[in-house]
DNA sequence: AGCACGCCGACT
DNA sequence: GTCGGCGTGCTC
């Protein structure tokens, strides 16, 4: 067909575009002189529009029309996607059953690192500047020659603001050879992982142990749990591994979940190794991810840190994957591409036969029992804080204490709020206790804003949001009334939308905002804090109130969340947990995990630095408290974190998940269908339900509507698959999934190994 | 995902 | 009469 262009060749391309799970790629023509390979990369016209593509073969002959077959572009002057990257992309793309151009667009970051890097022409005199002097030149030039003796090389602009002379002259001069110029790239170069500096970094005997064990499996895939409070040196213990990696010539990347990546970190790292890593991450600057993203693919030996998308960096020579807390919730991703950062961490360590360390005070579940089944090696760093220095903990059973408050029934919005509500005496008096000396407290509640409800008082109607199911929590400090759901947002009033009362709508429930309020009244004379995901928009935000807790400028600080993991707060004592039912017993299997790393963490947080606390009144070392009000005093999970039990708790759970044949011991996809059109939606199920599938150990619940039936204006339906670990789930839900044609206004999202179910 | 084509309601 | 709403289909 192309008999007489022997000098083009036919070649299959994938392109990053989303529209299918099936179809992957595009057949293209090339030259034959680009001597195309697989893993190349290439720009091809697209539609209306070009776009980076990904060479995946060589072909003989292609299906598609002669006349469709469109003409590759160009080529990048890049070296092709290693094997690993490719295998990656490929294993990806199977357990997460997203389409492969989803994942490829990751990897190809929108083909906007593929160009050489911007370079930037300085302008330096020549060597025979001095002979120069005495030619026949005009006074501006000479005077420009003598100007540029005492400056550095620099660009044309700078050159003429520095010494008047414009732009134009300069300009003149360079082209006739009376100036030289070259080019630089616009960033400073990498630091080279050879130059790391080695004698600052000195390990305890316990780390030292740690390390020579991994190392002796640097050369090859295994995953290593490094499990250590905070305070036990992680952090400097897979830092060494890290430097021993880079330096020998391998590329390292660490994961931290964003709000870890603070300065602090970065300080550690700068003093240990006398440099900085490559800092991958939304705020860097586009000329230096450029930069990083080209080393990454030619293989430069470096160390990258940074969140979950550093996993997608084009790594030509990876040699070691760090997941530091690797419990975080923030691992998954859950928006656009669904993925959990840990596990695709693993993936990618297998692929490019990587050693993967993951490290956590508080490991979570699936780490947990892969160790304990001998799939990762578990090394255990000794904390220089015992379980005998954990605070004590005890529970506050709210059952019983409920008379003494008043009842959990809509209440007034007037602006005197009766104290004596949401905290119980005994976090009351712990409280009062700590302000008397001079120490700190926190209050954890998982609520953000004032209110989780409003009801009318006259006809009792819910507020909830106008394109969706849920209910529109008060804001008071935005004066707003905000839907969580979706973000949709109105003006905050207590007069009833549904029978028109005014000021009717009665708030009931605390978030944070109230309990602040009810804490205000309670202790006037307290600084408060308030940490809450939605006040605390920004990191910077974060890090100061972090500060003021540090400087004790902070008495009492109430949280929605632990922002700045690792941060010691050396005069907090005490730590109230609001409301534990909350976590615990919500239908996610997943809450009474998070709950105990909360605690943990919190409770690692507590009265740790002995130095400053002293001693109490019999001389005994002063220990934090820890006050958890529950209605279900008697669950287990309590009580084994009642008893500071860490490894008792992590081994009553994973046999309550084994019994309930929940992961890590099953496999769980979800499928959520979304349509404006719920005729259509219907179809679809019904569909689905004719071709649904039948194996040994696998459930297929639903099509469910989601307890959320409508978000943004359109109807949600959900499936829920669970099967045993030795099921190839995937595969029987991307077959199921084949059977059934999907109109295009119904929209299949899968999350493979859910972590919400709303 | 974009982008165009195409078929029905309110307007310069 | 048209402008523009978004449902539908296509991209080598």
């Amino acid at each position: 067909m192309f008999e007489d262009n022997a000098d083009r060749v036919l070649i299959r391309v994938a392109v990053p575009l989303a529209f299918s799970r099936q179809q992957i790629a595009y057949d293209y023509i090339c030259p034959a002189h680009w001597a195309p390979t697989k893993g190349m990369l290439i720009e091809v016209p697209v539609g209306k529009r070009t776009m980076a593509g990904l060479v995946l073969d060589l072909l003989d002959q292609s299906d598609v029309a002669p006349d469709k077959l469109k003409a590759a572009i160009r080529r990048y002057d890049l070296p092709p996607m290693p094997d690993g990257v490719l295998r990656f992309l490929d294993k990806m793309t199977g357990w997460t059953l997203t389409a492969y151009g989803s994942v490829l667009r990751a990897l190809l970051a929108n083909g906007q690192y593929m160009d050489s890097p911007a370079m930037r022409r300085l302008v330096c005199l020549p060597e025979e500047s001095q002979s120069l002097i005495d030619e026949k030149l005009s006074p501006a030039r000479k005077k420009l020659i003598q100007a540029m003796a005492d400056l550095p090389p620099m660009g044309q602009s700078d050159l003429a603001r520095e010494t008047g002379a414009s732009t134009s002259l300069i300009k003149a001069m360079v082209d006739a050879g009376q100036l030289s110029s070259y080019a630089v790239p616009r960033q400073p170069a990498l630091p080279k992982t050879a130059d790391m500096r080695t004698d600052q970094l000195v390990l305890s005997d316990d780390q030292h142990q740690v390390v020579d064990g991994i190392s002796q499996t640097l050369d090859h895939f295994q995953v290593h749990l490094l499990d250590g409070v905070t305070g036990s040196g992680k952090t400097e213990t897979y830092l060494d591994l890290v430097r021993r990696t880079a330096q020998s010539g391998k590329q390292v990347v660490i994961l931290l979940p964003e709000i870890a990546l603070t300065d602090g970190w970065l300080k550690r790292f700068q003093r240990w190794f006398g440099q900085d890593p490559q800092i991958w991450h939304s705020s860097v600057s586009p000329a230096r991810r450029h930069q990083i993203w080209q080393a990454a693919l030619s293989g430069v030996p470096m160390v990258v840190v940074g969140a979950r998308s550093a996993l997608f960096l084009p790594f030509a020579a990876l040699g070691l994957i760090v997941v530091d807390e690797e419990h975080d919730a923030s691992f998954k991703q859950e928006d656009g591409l669904i993925y959990q950062a840990r596990d695709m961490a693993v993936l990618r360590g297998s692929v490019e036969n990587a050693p993967v360390l993951l490290a956590s005070a508080t490991p979570s579940l699936e780490s947990w029992v892969n160790q304990k089944q001998a799939r990762y090696s578990h090394w255990q760093l000794p904390g220089r804080y015992g379980a005998a220095d954990l605070p004590d903990i005890h529970l506050v059973d709210m059952r019983r204490k409920k008379r003494d408050f008043a009842p959990a029934s809509p209440d007034s919005t007037s602006p005197e709020i009766k104290p004596n509500k949401w905290l119980s005496p005994a976090i009351q008096e712990a409280l009062a206790d700590r302000l008397i000396r001079g120490e700190q407290s926190l209050l954890y509640l998982n609520r953000r804003g004032y209110a989780p409800m409003a009801v009318c008082g006259d006809c009792g109607a819910r507020r909830s949001c106008v394109q969706c199911d849920s209910l529109l929590v008060t804001h008071r400090l935005a004066g707003k009334m905000r839907c969580h759901q979706c973000g949709h947002a109105e003006i905050l009033t207590l007069d009833c939308a549904a029978c028109g009362a005014e000021d009717s709508l009665q708030l009931v429930g605390p978030g944070v905002e109230r309990l602040a309020d009810e804490v205000a009244l309670l202790f006037p004379e307290a600084r408060l804090g308030l940490m809450s995901s939605d006040i605390l928009a920004s990191k910077e935000h974060a890090q100061r109130l972090m500060g003021q807790m540090m400087a004790g400028e902070i008495d009492i600080l109430i949280g929605t969340q632990l922002a700045a993991k690792g941060h010691h707060f050396p005069a907090l004592t005490f730590v109230g947990v609001v409301d534990a039912d909350i976590g615990l017993f919500g239908g996610d299997f997943r809450a009474c995990e998070r709950t105990y790393q909360m605690l943990i963490q919190v409770a690692g947080r507590a009265g740790r630095d002995k130095s400053k606390l002293g001693v109490d009144e019999r001389g005994k070392p002063r220990r934090g408290l820890a006050l958890i009000q529950t209605s279900q005093p008697d669950h287990p999970v309590l009580e084994a974190l009642c008893q500071g039990d860490r490894d008792r708790f992590l081994a009553l759970e994973s046999q309550e998940r084994e019994k309930a044949a929940m992961p890590p011991f099953g496999k769980m996809v979800a499928l959520i269908l979304t349509a404006r059109d719920s005729a259509k939606l219907s179809a679809v199920c019904e569909a689905l339900q004719a071709t649904r599938p039948h194996f040994e150990q696998t459930q297929i619940y639903g099509p469910a509507v989601a307890p959320i039936a409508m978000i943004r204006g359109r109807h949600r339906v959900r499936f829920l698959i669970i099967s045993a670990r030795a099921v190839a789930l995937q595969q029987i839900v991307s077959d199921w999934l084949a059977q059934v044609k999907m109109p295009a206004t119904v929209h299949l999202t899968i999350d493979v190994d859910p972590y919400h179910f709303f």
